[in-house]
DNA sequence: TTGTCGGCCGATCGCCGACAA
DNA sequence: TTGTCGGCGATCGGCCGACAA
């Protein structure tokens, strides 16, 4: 999957460590973000933090859902990290070169079965070709792909008084597919080249957080 | 899953040994069911047959085609088969117990998108409640359970110049939910009770027979 | 600027008897 | 007796501008 569409569908406030770089592996909060409760407590003692190398990063996007995950690969490293500034750093991510997109959370009315899609028009005029304003309904047919490459059209329109974006054909067919609900996000990208692709965020539908089940791990291990 | 319930979507043709009933396991032959195409020559030297007791039979449903299917376990005998006569026979099934049912092969229009389900005469009269034939259009709905038990509700009419027995409302849910096609059969079961319970049979898509496969266990191993 | 609503038009679904195999 | 067909009425999807937040 590629790096800056990944990023666009995650939005800016994740940030992933470039292959080779030094993290912490932070047991707790990874214990926290699955659904199982670790008991640190009847393991052998952990460590709070433990150093890390990234060895490697795979972007992912689930089947079914469209959700974008990483799976990431550490090795742990002790003081003695000889040798280790030799390897290079690899996808040193430079936000300046991030690709020109923009997300809205979806309305009922956006998500309402036999609706269109309300365009904001920072959206409608920035993301998508120009439309021909000459016209009394200009009128273009966007075509866009998904994180898995597959093909969706959807007819734009700019209609109504006072004028507004709209997409119209195409919609339901695509938030049926994609089992999209109010609350949850779209995100439209554009390549360089022009090419404009689709993405989906779901609305955190609880999970995440721990805040059912905290972890034992303060308590007993220490800090 | 109910044996009679069971006994009537495979219909007839099928007879299930009872448990601690003797049989013989003939490999080719369960081979040929198999998709895989075995190799009896690279095998050790197998027995054409293999005499064996039924300790075990499971009879199940498939969770969304609703195909009818059975796992049996066979614990091979010797013919050293001493004490084996003591245990009982269970599961003796008396076909005069067998629940009355019908079964129809779907055609085109019970198939059709938007149609509706011709209920032969026979079955009409005699699986279902009677209806009020002094009406001028008599009208039931029938409620019944597939091998899941999930409910099923059909609206039953008869109507039309010269008179006859339809499902109207209720019948295309079930059609496309079950994903039937002209060629595949239904079948209506009545319990004693007077329940009524509805499965499907769907017409051989090919595979089975062993037509492509043939294997390769006569000519080597011998027969 | 844009979320929601009611109107309305066309497509599809599905119920019907006619008819013939 | 029953499979298929064309008719047609009801329902639904979905496009529209009005209006107000």
């Amino acid at each position: 999957l590629d790096f800056k569409l990944w990023q666009a569908c995650t939005g800016s406030t994740v940030q992933m460590p470039p292959v080779n770089s030094k993290v912490y592996y932070f047991p707790q909060g990874h214990a926290e973000h699955t659904l199982i409760d670790v008991d640190f407590g009847v393991l052998p003692r952990v460590p709070a933090l433990i150093l890390c190398r990234v060895s490697s990063v795979k972007l992912l996007a689930h089947p079914e859902t469209d959700e974008v995950y990483a799976k990431m690969k550490l090795v742990r490293i002790g003081n003695d990290d000889s040798g280790y500034d030799d390897l290079e750093v690899l996808e040193k991510n430079d936000s300046a070169e991030r690709l020109p997109s923009f997300a809205k959370i979806l309305t009922q009315s956006d998500s309402n079965n036999g609706g269109g899609f309300s365009v904001p028009r920072y959206c409608g005029e920035t993301i998508f070709p120009p439309l021909d304003y000459s016209a009394d309904k200009p009128l273009q047919t966007l075509v866009m792909k998904d994180v898995h490459g597959q093909i969706w059209k959807f007819k734009h329109v700019l209609r109504g008084a006072p004028k507004r974006h709209l997409f119209t054909t195409g919609w339901s067919v695509f938030v049926n597919r994609k089992k999209l609900i109010a609350g949850d996000s779209i995100v439209f990208m554009k390549k360089e080249n022009g090419d404009l692709y689709i993405g989906t965020r779901r609305y955190k539908r609880g999970g995440i957080g721990g805040t059912a089940s905290l972890s034992r791990w303060n308590s007993i291990a220490g800090n």
